[in-house]
DNA sequence: ATATTTTTGTACCGCTTCGCAAATTATTCT
DNA sequence: AGAATAATTTGCGAAGCGGTACAAAAATAT
């Protein structure tokens, strides 16, 4: 990684993204200034232009490496080789480690929570997000298609809704974090959740 | 209800609120601008101030009349009489008739997806999203009790737990739909997702 | 008719927004 | 040392923002 020529930079590209996720992740792409993502990464605004270009690249930026990050973890956990039980409640409970991250209060999904209300009006936005999603549903189906292949499942489950369903606890769960349900205890709410899905 | 003194209105205080809806189920309450919500309703800023106040008090009156409606017709699906397991099918699709709206393209839900993104910053629309998804959780609770005191579903089934997993099914719906998955058929994920619900 | 009350329309305020152009600084190459 | 390169800082400008002051308009009450 030899240095160029010119003057090197002041700041590492990648601890600058998280730095502008974080902006991103409490407020949304529309509520956060240039400003914010400025003060936030102790960049002033032309460095971020030349750096990411505009501010909706940014976030577009700043959201694919939490996403490769956070859902590397996520079927990190699912495919940690435990039985199909444990997986489950393992990828359930990094994500609400991930979703309870906040200084002020829990975030939810950085993706889910911020991404959704764009990508009715943005197109580009709506496919990342969408790609993201799914991921989360290849993801649990192919755990579920591999668990009943190895005979932990019953053959007449079907791995493909399954995998849905469970999507759908995620992405539920995020939601319930992020809104502050005071009723919901998040823990409670994965494990019989969980249970549910594997029943019979 | 006698006309008052001055001068009449020239706007429907509820169809005003439709409109402004509108507006801030495509965008969400911080990209939607005043003068969009004005261009939608027809009325000028300082009507709109004066009826609703302040851009945040519309979002909120717009999406509580939203709530009222939508939550209403969605329990009124599911206590229509019917078996438990056609209540609910007919719950979803009243759900997904309502989030397929939109002009360009499917919205989702529009409390869901616009006001998850504020809820991290604004505590007042964060207990309204909290309240909305309680009440969704309520009812789907009700629902189950009611099929299991009667019967119709088995006494070791645990009407709180499948409460709240019907609940994130419609959850994930609102958002599915709104990122535009491409694999999705809402339908056959409703029909599978209740099926898997149910059981035993 | 005249006064009173309420809503409407125009115009404006101070502030923030995003993006960029130009000049400055720091480093490497010759 | 001096040229070349690349990143930083300053600062601007045009547009958009939310909110409001004020006067005209449209109804009722006297």
């Amino acid at each position: 990684m030899k240095r160029g020529r010119g003057r090197p930079r002041a700041y590492d590209p990648d601890a600058a993204l998280d730095a502008a996720l974080k902006a991103f992740w409490a407020r949304g792409l529309s509520a956060t200034s240039l400003d914010d993502i400025s003060a936030a990464t102790g960049m002033n605004r032309p460095s971020l232009y030349a750096a990411f270009g505009d501010k909706k690249s940014i976030y577009r930026k700043s959201l694919d490496r939490y996403n490769e990050q956070f859902l590397g973890r996520l079927e990190a956990a699912l495919f940690a080789g435990s039985s199909l039980e444990d997986d489950l409640i393992s990828f359930y409970s990094t994500a609400l480690s991930v979703y309870r991250s906040g200084e002020r209060r829990a975030l939810g999904c950085a993706a889910i929570c911020t991404a959704t209300t764009e990508a009715a009006s943005d197109d580009d936005i709506r496919s990342d997000l969408a790609k993201a999603l799914d991921r989360i549903d290849l993801a649990l189906m192919t755990r579920f298609q591999q668990a009943q292949a190895r005979g932990q499942l019953g053959p007449s489950a079907a791995p493909e809704h399954l995998g849905r369903v469970a999507a759908a606890i995620l992405h539920s769960l995020a939601l319930r974090v992020r809104a502050g349900q005071e009723g919901l205890d998040p823990e409670a709410f994965i494990k019989t959740s969980v249970a549910e899905i594997l029943k019979t």
